[in-house]
Formats: C-alpha cells, sequence, structure tokens
DNA sequence: CTTTTTATGCTATTGACCATAACACAAAAT
DNA sequence: ATTTTGTGTTATGGTCAATAGCATAAAAAG
C-alpha cells in the first residue's frame, strides 16, 4: 500500500494540526466552547479592550467571522464590549468570564501536552521555532 | 499586543498547515479542484485497483465523504469504478485521468515548496521527521 | 449450517469554519 | 471638502468533517 503524501510535510502538517485541535476541542468539553471561541477568550484576556479587529489579524480570523462569535460569548455573560474612540469597541471579560480562564488556560494547552508527549520536548521546542520563521 | 497563542505549536501548526493548503488549491487553480480531490488521485494513481475505504484510512477520511468526491472525479471522466471482491470497487484511472496526472503532481508540491523556501530545507527534512513519529 | 460480526459503498443531514460582498459609519489623509 | 482607510455587522455561499442509517457481502463464531 503505497502511500504519495507521505513524505509531504505539508500532509503532517495538517494532519498533527486536527490531531491537535482534535484534543483541545475535547478538553473544553462541557464548557460549550470550542477552539475558536477558546483563543478569543485567550486573546482578550491578554488584552483588555482589545477590538475585534485587532483580534482576527492575531489569530488569522476575518473580523466578520469574529462578530457572531463575540456575540455568543457575549450572551454567556463572558465578554463585555465598552464603545472606545470613534467607531471601535473595546473587548472585556465580565467577572464571570475571569472565573472560567482558568479552565480556558487548562484546555488550551491539552493540545500541547499531546504533542510534548508525542514527540519530546526538544522536538518540541526546535518545531515551535522553526514554524515561527514562516510567513 | 500581547499573543498568548504564539508560543504553542498547536497555533502555528494549523497557522502553517492553512499555508500549505492555500498554496495548493492555487495552484490546483483552473483545473477546478481541491486538495481533497488531488489527495484522492495521488493515492489511487499510486495503488491502482484501491477500495475507497482504504483511501479514506490513508487520508484521514471518513469513507461517507469519500463517496461523493470520487463520484464528482468519475463524472469528469479522471476516475473508473471496476468491482471487484464481493462487495468492493477497485478504482482506477481512466487515460484522460492518467494525462492530468502531471498537474496533480506539479499543484500538489505546491505547499512544500512554499514552506521548503520559507524554512529551509534542512528544517523541512527535520520537521518532517518530527511529525511523523507522532500518532 | 446458522447466526453473528465485521466491512464496504452510499445517502442524507448537520455543523464548524472560512471567505466574500455589502452596508453604515467614523476617523484620517489628501 | 473630498477621498481614503478602518471598524463593526449582516448575509450568504462553500468546503470539509462528523454522525447516523441503510443494504449488502464476506468472514467469524456458535
Amino acid at each position: 500500500m503505497r502511500h504519495p503524501l507521505d513524505p509531504m510535510l505539508g500532509f503532517h502538517l495538517v494532519r498533527t494540526a486536527n490531531l491537535a485541535l482534535r484534543a483541545v476541542n475535547a478538553a473544553y468539553g462541557d464548557l460549550g466552547i470550542r477552539h475558536p471561541d477558546g483563543a478569543v477568550l485567550l486573546v482578550i484576556d491578554a488584552n483588555p479592550g482589545i477590538t475585534q479587529s485587532s483580534i482576527g489579524r492575531l489569530l488569522n480570523i476575518q473580523r466578520s467571522n469574529i462578530a457572531p462569535m463575540v456575540s455568543r460569548l457575549v450572551d454567556r455573560g463572558w465578554l463585555e464590549r465598552r464603545p472606545g474612540k470613534g467607531k471601535t469597541i473595546g473587548m472585556f471579560l465580565t467577572e464571570s468570564g475571569q472565573r472560567i480562564m482558568p479552565a480556558i488556560h487548562a484546555a488550551s494547552t491539552a493540545g500541547e501536552n499531546m504533542i510534548t508527549t508525542s514527540i519530546g520536548a526538544d522536538a518540541y521546542a526546535a518545531t515551535l521555532e522553526t514554524l515561527k520563521r514562516l510567513r
């Protein structure tokens, strides 16, 4: 059984990415959110008052796709919109949102742990450095 | 502007995978197919007579999602189904399908070339070896 | 031999995520 | 004063993944 895609890095890239995302989504579990929501919460937690457009630029998500995500998180009482300069709106965690951040942090590292225990810490660090060089 | 996901390999994994897939899809261009179709064609070309279930196992695609893809490629005159043992069906390239395989091969390496020219050949080889160790 | 298990191909459906276009509006640049 | 740029938002379509369910056939187990 020949596998013509096995020697291609791109194939293993998407395959490994899917494995990691699967682990992360499973770790979010009963929180009822998925990896893009978790990423948005992490970014806002690290940058209180950040705009939706900036979040999209950091995470490579269109701002038109950020809007409904944020709305859902606002409805859950985890996020709050406060008007800023001009037409901009700053995003902040509510108290309820801050309370779940430990769980978000823990779940977001599920994929990392899976990878690390499988390839080792040194290979993890080397691959991370390599991929960060890519534009 | 803090980026809490930047030190996480998982984030760069999906980001790089998306870049590679985007390059591959662009390279397929006017062929009117996308990366899963190309992968299926490559696998059949390397394994004439392979079943759809086996293709799915190689590529991590559910066989229920392979069926409509194959049907489209059959409609285009690139693939042919020949009944095999029991309920199995072997997949083969038609002559027209064989004629486009050079273009498929060329396009499938577009993502690889993008990565290689960006991180270098040695980092490419090292990362490939690392990710192949992951189950 | 009969029954159960396993595997295959397929349809249908749902959902997640991505991408594009279009709009209203505000700030900044010209 | 006019143009350009940026922001938030809605709507919409498309790709791909996931699940359940069906009919059928081979293989395994009784």
